[in-house]
RNA sequence: GAGCCGGUAGCUCAGCUGGUAGAGCAACGGACUUUUAAUCCGUAGGUCCUGGGUUCGAUCCCCAGCCGGCUCACCA
């Protein structure tokens, strides 16, 4: 190439190198070809990165547009349409000498674009050699449709809005012409990069994108469930000095002026709650919750969790709250009650199948638990998870957790409540109405998933006390993931709490559910990975 | 935390029983005025994850480490 010294020397202006940047020296000559058309645009007196562009027309408008005039026969002699001006991403390029087709893709899909040698002029045609795939520009020309009849804008003109200055993966594809499925040809498929740098996953695979338009429109249609029922919207503390509402590890960070330990909040239960004794009868937040362990296909970190409280209702009547809301949900935000995930189908259609836990366990174990003793249960437990001495610490509660977990949760692919849970498991759920050893609770389970928990909601602060309190004796017997105190908790609801039902329910894996996901880090945009090396904390 | 698999060009991957590397795409130069995985000719591009060891010689074998994926354990 050439020795420009106006070109800018790549190694020096590469912004933010860094120790784990040392790739990018290697592929410096390929960042080192894109400076110099950058260099050649600002010669040329073309800006390189825009302000501004008036469009007339997203891609999929202009398509639309097209096929309009044809149905108006409204097409001039050359078979030319309106003209539009389309502006985004250059995501192909084919030259042929004097001519020129692209695609650019935009914020609606993708539309083609031909440039010609004699439409263009000899300066505006030769610039186009500086354009890279990754580029922004945009275009103005009329719609035709190609010999291929492929709708297409004739560029009579063009603009550069953002110059590339990074090769994007692209992959090839092309239209398999039997199936009509897109095939893509080596892309962008190392998971790791994809989810570090999410913005070029995006950049290169629209169905990643659609993954992230149809979370966005779950969680609207959330919202919009609730609201349409009354249910106010509320935010909470993330920052707690007493973490509950679902037994996990949390995570601890340290207030500099009140000199005070806080934890991130690993549910929002506990205030909520206090806004059902505060009066509000119907209350909901969406939100991130932490848990401080391990992450793998369907835990990360931080995850967004819905919880709704209704005051007066109890868990029946959530249960038929929970089979209308997953049926409403999964027809706005992917049109249909019968879904496939991972290629097995599950109908959302209520009711749902309802099996109590003891139940349900009983039938996987093959004898009724009523009858077995601890050492027996941790027997059982060891057969199938393989000789755990952690196995040997556990109460009663944990066991039969482990064991529902072992046994029963995986054949629960179709929409099922499970009911009725060991009081142990529960402290923050009444006692059953007919059967004390037991509290008013389901968990929904899909696809072997555990997708909602909710309760009859303890009101009685003297028995909350004393849950409280058995929980803090697990916890002096070792069990590690048991429930703190918290008086405050406890004063609010001495105050008097009506009765209430409440419903958390996991909204990443409500998403990886109707997106046909299967890892939860695939509807996270920006899921908690290892940082990478060489960066500063 | 454990087991299995992996880390080779910007991307996706080959590389046999050890002889210091290849393809496609992307890049660069050239041809081509309706192509669409465009095509054709040519060029350049590598700390084979890191550090030890064995060997005349290591991408390959051994040891240790780092990183990742999957499965299991834990948790929603």
């Amino acid at each position: 190439m050439n020795s420009d010294s106006t070109a800018p020397d790549p190694t020096t202006s590469e912004p933010a190198p860094s120790k784990g940047a040392g790739q990018d020296e290697e592929a410096n000559y390929l960042l080192a070809a894109r400076r110099e058309k950058l260099a050649a645009l600002e010669e040329k007196g073309m800006a390189p990165f825009a302000y501004h562009f008036e469009r007339t027309h997203p891609s999929s408008r202009a398509a639309e547009l097209f096929q309009e005039a044809e149905a108006q026969e409204s097409l001039n002699e050359k078979g030319h349409g309106d003209t539009v001006r389309v502006a985004g991403r250059i995501v192909s390029w084919r030259s042929h000498g004097k001519s020129a087709f692209a695609h650019i893709e935009d914020g609606y899909g993708r539309i083609q674009l031909y440039f010609r040698l004699n439409v263009l002029g000899e300066e505006d045609f030769s610039a186009l050699d500086l354009l890279d795939l990754g580029d922004w520009i945009g275009v103005e020309g009329p719609l035709f449709r190609t010999r291929t009849g492929e709708i297409t804008v004739q560029a009579t003109s063009w603009t550069m809005l953002s110059k590339s200055l990074r090769p994007l993966p692209f992959g090839k594809e092309e239209t398999d012409p039997d199936s009509g499925e897109r095939v893509v040809h080596s892309g962008f498929s190392d998971t790791q990069s994809r989810y570090r740098q999410r913005y070029a996953d995006l950049a290169v695979h629209p169905e990643v994108r659609e993954v992230f338009r149809l979370r966005s429109r779950i969680v609207r249609s959330l919202r919009d469930f609730l609201d349409a029922r009354d249910y106010l919207e509320v935010e909470t503390p993330i920052l707690q000095p007493i973490y509950g509402g679902a037994a996990a590890e949390p995570f601890v960070t340290h207030h500099n002026a009140l000199d005070t330990r806080l934890y991130l909040r690993i549910a929002d239960e506990l205030y909520l709650k206090r806004l059902i004794v505060g009066g509000f009868e119907r209350v909901y937040e969406v939100g991130k919750d932490f848990r401080n362990e391990g992450i793998d296909r369907s835990h990360n970190p931080e995850f967004t969790m819905l919880e709704f409280y209704q005051a007066f209702a109890d868990y029946e009547e959530m249960m038929d709250l929970v089979e209308e809301m997953l049926v409403t949900v999964a027809e706005n935000a992917v049109g249909s009650r019968r879904i496939q995930y991972q290629r097995t189908e599950i109908d959302l259609s209520p009711p749902f199948q309802r099996v109590s836990f003891v139940e349900a366990l009983n039938r996987g174990l093959g004898r009724d638990l009523h009858q077995m003793t601890d050492p027996e249960l941790a027997v059982t437990l060891k057969e199938l998870r393989g000789d755990d001495p952690r196995i040997d610490e556990m109460g009663r509660g944990r066991l039969l957790d482990k064991l529902f977990g072992a046994l029963v949760e995986e054949s629960l692919v179709a929409p099922t409540f499970v009911v009725d849970y060991p009081v142990v498991l529960s402290p923050l759920a009444k006692l059953h109405r007919d059967d004390p050893r037991v509290t008013e609770r389901f968990e929904l389970f899909v696809a072997g998933r555990e997708l909602a928990n909710a309760f009859s909601e303890l009101n009685d602060p003297l028995d909350q006390r004393e849950r409280f309190l058995s929980q803090m004796q697990l916890r002096e017997a070792g069990e590690d993931e048991t429930h703190p105190v918290d008086d405050d908790y406890i004063r609010a609801m001495e105050y008097g709490m009506p009765p209430t039902g409440g419903v958390g329910i996991g909204v990443d894996r409500l998403v990886m559910l109707l997106a046909d996901q299967p890892s939860i880090r695939d509807v996270i945009l920006f899921p908690t990975l290892r940082p990478e090396e060489g960066r500063q904390g």
